[in-house]
DNA sequence: CGTTTCTTTGAATCCGGTCAAGGTCCGTGG
DNA sequence: CCACGGACCTTGACCGGATTCAAAGAAACG
């Protein structure tokens, strides 16, 4: 596991002093699992970037339903969401590691703090994209294709190997929009199906990709 | 009805020559009902901005299904939904006037393009805020919800008036994930309970607004 | 007006949710 | 090392909300 940034593992670390400026930027903070990184509706002046660990976004409505924005791994930035307060809290998944930059304060940082800046601002068209992305997958898809999907783009950052889900089922749920309950069936048929093969309730390896990406309408 | 830039009615105007930038930059572009504005997967150097009538995104699954990215109206900013090319094409709803302004040419217009960039900016981050509200909407609630709080949106742009929507039917079901005759079917149940009266398929009013949005859980 | 397109309604069906039990994994302490 | 307890995961049976299929009504258009 090299120490650069990488997005493929959720539990790769990111280097903290090479060429990119939030790399020396910025606060080193550790978060124990399922510790709250910021919360709802809280003044939204940092930006989050994961060091190790993965991260979830969450926003809870009055009655308790949830809904998760998204996750995100070592590499990632997080917490762009907004223009003034976030509209979704942010906890670790597991135990995490996190950078946290003041983004009033990046002009102080020169050459640093502008291209800190522009970093920001492509992520933010990125995350854009990604929740795109989710829009289609919430409002078009089946449970089977949701959970397929949810699978290939794990997959698809463990380039090959055994693919690690830094997330639990009721995470897993509430990303895709349905019941836990669906998602375990989900899961079973495609295993029986011979699509994919877990050992373990985390732990997936996919047996026929272009199967599943076939599932995988675009 | 004011010749000012204007949420609250999707047949409003906006001025072209006021202090606003967008007024003056870019070229005016008349668009016949249902015609294309831009395409899925086209190349994204354009910013388009809502002149008179109203416009949608969409994006089309391979095999047909459709997904509504947001609806917009006179004054709104569109088409900044992406890093490099287009996830979702966008038409006029019926016939309307668009605003179109290069974004590599804005450095061109100096004091003027540079508010320009800065307004493409917060445009971009409440169009991540409204999707992520959209998100909500998709993964978390009952068809019920889905249809209150869309007419709830839309008529708050209207101000107490008597609201119009600028869409159909189908293109309600393709914004909140849904099929046609669930909506027909929750827009008579509203009717029948009394929170909303409509005068025709495309005009009504609230009749009990606080009713109807205890429907719409935050 | 006649034709087409959009909207509404009804009946039957099915996918996913709900409710209820077991099962598995793991950490803790005896 | 094993027994216990709790959290998480899985499975089954049933239910119900939303879709599908079909057809009638209403509105828009030439």
């Amino acid at each position: 596991m090299t120490p650069q940034a990488s997005h493929s593992n959720p539990f790769a670390q990111v280097a903290e002093t090479d060429a990119d400026p939030l790399g020396r930027i910025g606060v080193r903070m550790p978060f124990a699992a399922g510790e709250e990184i910021y919360a709802q509706d809280e003044e939204a002046d940092m930006v989050y970037r994961v060091v190790s660990g993965a991260v979830r976004t969450t926003r809870l409505l009055s009655d308790g339903r949830r809904q998760i924005g998204d996750f995100y791994y070592p590499g990632d930035l997080f917490g762009l969401e907004s223009g003034t307060e976030h509209r979704f809290s942010a906890e670790a998944l597991g135990d995490a590691v996190v950078m946290v930059i003041k983004r009033s304060a990046l002009s102080h940082y020169g050459d640093d703090g502008l291209r800190m800046e522009r970093l920001i601002w492509s992520a933010t068209a990125r995350e854009l994209q990604r929740t795109q992305e989710h829009l289609m997958l919430l409002g078009c898809k089946s449970a089977c294709e949701k959970v397929a999907a949810f699978l290939l783009d794990i997959a698809d950052r463990a380039k090959g190997e055994l693919a690690v889900l830094a997330m639990g089922r009721q995470d897993m749920a509430d990303y895709l929009g349905m019941t836990i309950e669906t998602v375990c069936r989900m899961l079973r048929q495609l295993q029986d199906d011979g699509l994919v093969e877990f050992k373990g309730s985390r732990r997936f390896q996919l047996k026929q990709r272009a199967a599943l990406s076939r599932l995988v309408v675009v």
